[in-house]
DNA sequence: TTCATTTGACCAGA
DNA sequence: TCTGGTCAAATGAA
């Protein structure tokens, strides 16, 4: 009756754990993907172990390739987890035991329309460039934290009908960042309706559909809400951040104009977490993958 | 005054 | 009947 989770490379390479219903079996491709996420993890222990030494007494951007290459690391075992686990995804937990059983409260399929949904675990579930505004809040059955409801901005005006939930992870990570579950729901249409221009005007979109910020010189990155300049020293940091990506990445630099990496919000408010009371997420802690591409765009 | 968030109620699927 | 998802009135902030 459940129908299985299946990942898929989104277009451009959006998310680090995307899933889309599929009919049941194909053994052979799990496995496949399995083995492919095993080897990136491997591989990214070996980056690890040499960019550790090269940035070594660096200060801070040892620190952040550090923290980078962890969460690269953790995002490839939740992946082979969840792969792992194909008879009931949400029942596995990866490595660090960061996914929640929320849904094994009976993972019941409420009215969703059979819409195709992405899962993200993220430290970052806010600034994935579109502009949400929350609708809802429910506590969750065997779940700690409630989960929050966010449609997109657009939705009124442009009939978008782009959802995400957001849901703190149970157990964080001992002195780590929090973690996020991000359920995205039905695509969003409101950029296609009204490109880039309508939602950051002097940003433009290269020909991947990511934002080209060699337009307006600096990159920007969303922060609950707002849009942060960053300093030459931020922008160093990312394009070191981005050099990472793109080598974990290896060839699997789609292009593309898929919906998850969006544009970067304008918006008075953008989607505050709980209210926007949330702490500010630090840099460091505020780059998922989708930031990643973005940068990664620049190069 | 406008708009986003909060929160209890309602609806529908399992 | 239980639970997740959505609605909409109330509330607060800008």
């Amino acid at each position: 009756m459940q129908t299985q989770s299946r990942p898929i490379v989104n277009a451009n390479g959006g998310a680090a754990t995307c899933f889309e219903s599929a009919a049941e079996g194909d053994e052979q491709y799990y496995e496949a993907v399995v083995r492919e996420l095993a080897r990136g993890q491997e591989l990214t222990g070996e980056l690890q172990a040499e960019v550790l030494r090269v940035l070594r007494g660096q200060g801070q951007s040892e620190a952040t390739a550090a923290f980078i290459l962890r969460e690269v690391s953790r995002a490839f075992a939740v992946c082979i987890s969840i792969m792992g686990g194909s008879s009931s995804p949400a029942a596995t937990s990866p490595a660090d035991g960061t996914l929640p059983a929320a849904s094994g409260a009976g993972a019941r399929r409420a009215k969703d329309d059979g819409v195709p949904r992405k899962r993200t675990v993220t430290p970052s579930p806010y600034s994935d460039g579109y502009q949400w505004r929350k609708y809802g809040q429910k506590r969750i059955i065997g779940t700690k934290f409630p989960r929050c409801y966010y449609r997109c901005g657009y939705h009124r005006e442009r009939g978008c009908r782009a959802t995400k939930q957001v849901q703190e992870e149970q157990h964080s990570n001992a002195g780590g960042p929090r973690m996020y579950l991000v359920i995205y729901g039905h695509e969003h249409t409101c950029h296609r309706a009204s490109p880039t221009a309508a939602v950051e005007p002097d940003v433009a979109r290269s020909p991947t559909g990511l934002l080209d910020f060699s337009a307006v010189g600096l990159p920007r990155q969303q922060e609950q809400g707002g849009v942060v300049q960053l300093s030459k020293e931020e922008l160093e940091q990312q394009v070191l951040v981005s050099s990472l990506a793109c080598v974990l990445q290896g060839s699997q630099c789609y292009s593309g104009g898929g919906s998850q990496e969006g544009s970067s919000s304008q918006g008075r408010t953008g989607a505050g977490e709980d209210g926007g009371s949330a702490p500010a997420v630090p840099v460091e802690t505020s780059l998922d993958v989708m930031d990643y591409y973005d940068v990664t765009d620049t190069l």
